[in-house]
DNA sequence: CTCTTTATAGTCGTGCTGACTATAAAGAGG
DNA sequence: CCTCTTTATAGTCAGCACGACTATAAAGAG
């Protein structure tokens, strides 16, 4: 792209053949539901990995960015159209020759986060999109399984250090249903007092919701509702216990 | 790419009209000089943004990923043999149209340390390469102010919870000059005493250099010399100091 | 021989965190 | 109505990591 004008080849690129290639989007689009860290995936019809299930994704368009594309398809999976205001994370691009049998495509993938799962219904289109579960979802076809393995290590990364988790999270929400995002996305149980403590104490993370609102979900005492606050960065981040050796 | 086979595009993508691009890589290939930090440019000889400054980088070609072009491209614009063995850092993918004014180009950008900085010479090549200080380097061509940008703070961020630093240091460094990668990269003085309690009690980041060899590079009392050691993440992290609001 | 410079050792207090106990407020079931 | 269970919230306590700081050791410069 732009800017290797000089050394490599400084004639100019205009005068090196280059290949043409293909180049789409993967999205891991992620949510909860019952408790369980879901994924949204569609089942292929045809070779290769006809029957198999795979990341939503699709080809970029002339006149649009990768971030462009990925909002267009995922608006066209979900049936969402508030996709605006949705956090769309680029993960990281795949691009190892072979990686589809039929061409060469290189493959830009996000991670995406929603609070609510609404039944996926494709856009008017035949193929069959599903929220599955995420130990489940194994194998996809072409190499999502890792790109969804990375998808959800980057997520449970960024929930160490920013305010992520509340994308998962309705409008409103307890404590209790914000910890359950961290303990679903690291498989790790909390302790609910020093969650609480942990998150009150973060300036900017949550914010009550003023009218002393309360609702309950089932048994318990009711618990109060937050709402997510400006704050981006946690000082200093939540950490996730004892996990030795991270991917660096 | 591979998989949006299904909703988005049922029908295969075979049948579609997809536009094709051109992919490059483009590195941000970054060392200490003199306590300061460098970034390798080369400077572009035409237009557009001809006389100015450019990271360098090229285009993908049919049988590599992005990852080999940026190693290919990176012996070329160094001179370096042993590029096998460096730290690679996939940063992002640059792909908003008009970026570059000549044509729909989709960029792999990739960060690398460097430990010592071999006068960069192009591969037989005419156009100039150089190490420019950090500070020095804007404004480049295209949008490569944003990547080099990016690419700091990743190295910054990455500097935290990982033992990357030794990246920028020889083999054998001691405490004294991994002090410097990280007040460098961070722009921000650290106290030495904490500085070397903090990582001596990290296992795995740095292992003393058994011969009780010592070095010194000027006045003071000759420092120990330590080597890097197997671990790749740090904990806890190691924290700069004070940083509100890091990006999300 | 002293001064400066750099490396290394240690101290002290604050604050974050993990582990744990206690209380409050709801529903369920008798 | 009473009790048990469940969930939310409050509080305690010790350990330890970290920032700020002081002290000592070992070299070169003059």
């Amino acid at each position: 792209m732009a800017g290797h004008g000089a050394a490599a080849d400084a004639g100019g690129y205009d005068k090196h053949a280059h290949e043409p290639f293909a180049v789409t989007v993967d999205l891991a689009v992620l949510t909860l539901r019952a408790g369980a860290l879901h994924v949204l995936l569609v089942e292929r019809g045809q070779e290769p990995y006809a029957g198999r299930w795979a990341l939503p994704g699709g080809f970029l368009l002339p006149e649009e960015s990768a971030e462009s594309a990925a909002r267009r398809e995922l608006a066209e999976e979900t049936g969402l159209d508030e996709v605006a205001g949705l956090h769309l994370e680029q993960l990281r691009t795949y691009s190892e020759p072979g990686r589809d049998p039929r061409m060469r495509v290189v493959s830009v993938a996000f991670a995406c986060l929603l609070p609510e799962a609404p039944e996926p219904r494709g856009g008017g289109d035949a193929a069959e999109a599903r929220w599955v579960p995420y130990d489940a979802a194994r194998p996809l076809a072409f190499d999502h399984d890792r790109i969804l393995a990375d998808a959800r290590e980057r997520v449970g990364a960024k929930l160490e250090y920013t305010g992520l988790a509340t994308a998962f999270c309705p409008a409103e929400f307890t404590l209790g249903e914000l910890q359950q995002v961290y303990e679903t996305v690291w498989g790790t149980p909390l302790d609910r007092p020093n969650f609480r403590r942990k998150i009150l104490a973060t300036p900017g993370f949550v914010e009550p919701v003023p009218g002393a609102a309360r609702l309950t979900g089932g048994r318990g005492k009711p618990a109060a509702l937050y709402r997510a606050g400006p704050a981006t960065a946690l000082h200093p981040p939540l950490l996730r216990p004892s996990r030795e050796g991270r991917p660096a």
